[in-house]
RNA sequence: GGGGCUGUAGCUCAGUUGGAUAGAGCGACGGUUUCCUAAACCGUAGGUCGUGGGUUCGAGUCCCGCCAGCCCCGCCA
């Protein structure tokens, strides 16, 4: 009810504005004073909307709250305008005013919903000053090449991609980067051992397999930290690297590909979109980070080392922190990266993405590094006046024992394992019913629900929870079938389908709808909800909010399919609680889709 | 030592610029099916919102102290 709540909004701040300047001389201050506080009811009995601004008001103007509700409601009960879309409001408690939405307008939102594809969230495009935010970078997922992907790039998968949906479904243009890891010390670690151990994984294609190349990370790793001879042909390596070496590239790019293939099946199967741009894309501009620190001044040689001593933080010695952009024996690292990174998705095409707003969706355990690495690009200018730049953190998966999550025997959960074994259970769970309910189904529909309800319990059980906490990872609880889940949803939409099966119409003569139940007002406030949180999350980039909805809302639903019966109803319920359940439908698939999650007739 | 995040029912978690009697789900206990998929619905029990102060008409929410857990703290990302 966005549309609704601005137009209440803006009716009671002028019936305010009277107000107040019938009491006061109007100043500075007291402009202050004419925010309505128009927010949702707290609870139906209140009605849609309560406005607060009477007990805010009662000290600045030295009267009564309800006095002074009780003048704003005498104003207002005189306004057509208002009049035509809501009730007169009630004064309750200390001075709140409640307001409640006409019936009428109500149904004629449904009608209107029911042939509006974006179910009354509105286009950016519609409010001009949203336009300039028009290009947004959405920064996530960024595995490492030469690594598979693992538990760890969970998170960051699916709440980018929920992100970058619900901002494309604004009407952003948003560009889904995938930062990978493709360049850095690791690759000189790697390349190194490699050449003694296994050369021929560095010239051919596919020579060893990414299981071991896996291993042979583990190695390089260990030995680099262990071995100083080791560590010193490294970082020789890296520099070869950096500076073009033939070989050196070739073995890179191998390694690289090789990794691209794994990652992308991954990506097919949660169909999610991605655009690679590792690292290395940003190696042409890392020199002239550099250069452009030193001529604004930033730059501080401290023990060989380039760096941006940061304001506001202070480490052990009481020193200012510092950001290193570039290392002593001359290589640059991830600081410098990151910069280069800023600088271009801010820059105006074509030189740059021309991107006025940037997220990066990584674990909460970066916080200080983007906290440095933001405050250096802005005091070296490089965010635009309107530019924004977010770090978007969440926190980590752990098991139920509540440490982070790992296998029974204690290496990192391989994703591609963890949505095998999502899939598995769900396939257990539905097998075992069918049996139970001595169901027939063919192994295209066993194969499809299970992979679906498999993967979205996945997706839902990390998206419906608040991202910044810590999250504990749970089978059971993921794919459980009650409680807040992705199938309790999934069968909310099975159950308006199996309606349509048996007969429901699906044109629907909208010129009869009638309510009767209280069931059914209910169904149709929660239902009107729904563009109100899609503009909320695109705000507060939480999909939680998303999630709670439809969970909201399939439980509402859930108790009317229960209560109202739809298709033995007379006319003209019957067709009125058809609108309701398409709409229950548009809404639920919508929200669905823009959490990456797609939906089933049949389970 | 410094910084960040977290602390809400037995468990897992919600809680929109501070608003009316703090909410779900799971688990526990009890009830509902000749009817559109019962993978559902209804009910009962369960709380000093870590703790102590402060701000104010009003604090789970804002400020300060303390306690506990997790994470980060110069050349890895």
């Amino acid at each position: 009810m966005l549309i609704i709540s601005q137009l209440i909004g803006i009716r009671i701040r002028r019936a305010l504005e009277e107000f107040v300047s019938e009491c006061t001389t109007l100043s500075e201050s007291s402009i202050a004073l004419l925010d309505p506080q128009l927010v949702p009811a707290t609870k139906p009995e209140f009605g849609d909307f309560q406005v607060n601004c009477a007990l805010t008001l009662a000290k600045p103007l030295r009267k009564p709250p309800r006095e002074i509700a009780l003048a704003i409601v005498e104003k207002i009960k005189h306004d057509e305008q208002f009049l035509e879309l809501c009730e007169v409001p009630l004064i309750a408690g200390p001075g709140f005013i409640n307001i409640t939405v006409k019936p009428k307008c109500l149904i004629s939102e449904l009608e209107h919903r029911l042939r509006d594809k974006r179910l009354g969230v509105p286009p950016i495009d519609s409010d001009r000053s949203d336009k300039q935010l028009s290009r947004v970078v959405v920064d996530f997922s960024s595995p490492n090449i030469a690594k598979e992907m693992h538990v760890g790039h969970l998170r960051s998968t699916i709440i980018g991609d929920c992100l970058a949906r619900v901002l494309e479904f604004r009407g952003h243009t948003v560009l889904r980067l995938n930062h990978v890891g493709d360049w850095g010390t690791q690759f000189g670690m790697l390349i190194t051992h490699l050449k003694q151990v296994a050369p021929l994984a560095l010239k051919k294609p596919d020579a060893v397999d990414l299981g071991d190349l896996v291993d042979f990370y583990r190695e390089a790793k260990q030995r680099f930290d262990t071995d100083i001879t080791f560590q010193a042909l490294s970082r020789e390596e890296v520099v070869k690297l950096q500076s073009g070496d033939e070989i050196s590239l070739k073995a890179w790019s191998l390694l690289c590909e090789q990794s691209r293939r794994e990652f992308q099946n991954i990506y097919q199967r949660l169909d999610i979109r991605l655009t690679e741009r590792g690292e290395s894309f940003y190696n042409p501009y890392l020199q002239s980070v550099v250069d452009g620190l030193e001529r604004s001044g930033l730059l501080v040689v401290d023990d060989g080392a380039k760096c941006v001593f940061l304001e506001g933080l202070v480490g052990k010695d009481g020193k200012a922190l510092p950001v290193i952009v570039q290392k002593r024996d001359g290589g640059f690292n991830y600081a410098t990266t990151d910069l280069a990174a800023i600088r271009y998705r801010f820059t105006a095409i074509p030189q740059g993405d021309g991107a006025c707003r940037v997220i990066y969706v990584t674990d909460v355990g970066q916080s200080n590094h983007f906290f440095g690495v933001f405050q250096v690009a802005k005091r070296a200018g490089w965010i635009p006046s309107d530019g924004s730049l977010e770090h978007v953190p969440f926190g980590l998966v752990q098991g139920e024992d509540g440490k982070k999550l790992k296998t029974r025997s204690g290496d990192t959960v391989r994703l591609r394992d963890l949505l095998d074994e999502a899939i598995g259970r769900a396939e257990k769970d539905l097998r075992r019913r069918l049996r139970e309910e001595g169901r027939q189904e063919d192994s295209a529909f066993i194969s499809n629900v299970s992979s679906t309800v498999g993967l979205a319990s996945v997706k839902y059980a990390d998206l419906s929870q608040n991202r910044i906490t810590n999250y504990q990872f749970s089978f059971d609880r993921m794919l459980s079938l009650q409680g807040n889940t992705a199938p309790y949803l999934l069968y909310a939409l099975v159950r308006i389908s199996g309606i349509y099966r048996k007969g429901g119409d699906t044109d629907l003569a909208l010129s009869k709808v009638e309510f009767s139940e209280p069931q059914e007002w209910v169904l149709l406030r929660e239902l009107l909800k729904f563009d109100d949180v899609i503009v909320l999350v695109e705000k507060e980039l939480l999909p939680n909010r998303l999630c709670n909805y439809l969970f909201e809302l399939s439980q509402v639903f859930n108790r009317f399919y229960d209560q109202v019966p739809v298709l033995k109803a007379e006319e003209p319920h019957r067709v009125s609680r058809l609108a309701l359940c398409r709409l229950t439908a548009d809404t639920l698939k919508l929200g669905m889709t823009l959490l990456g999650i797609p939906t089933l007739e049949r389970m």
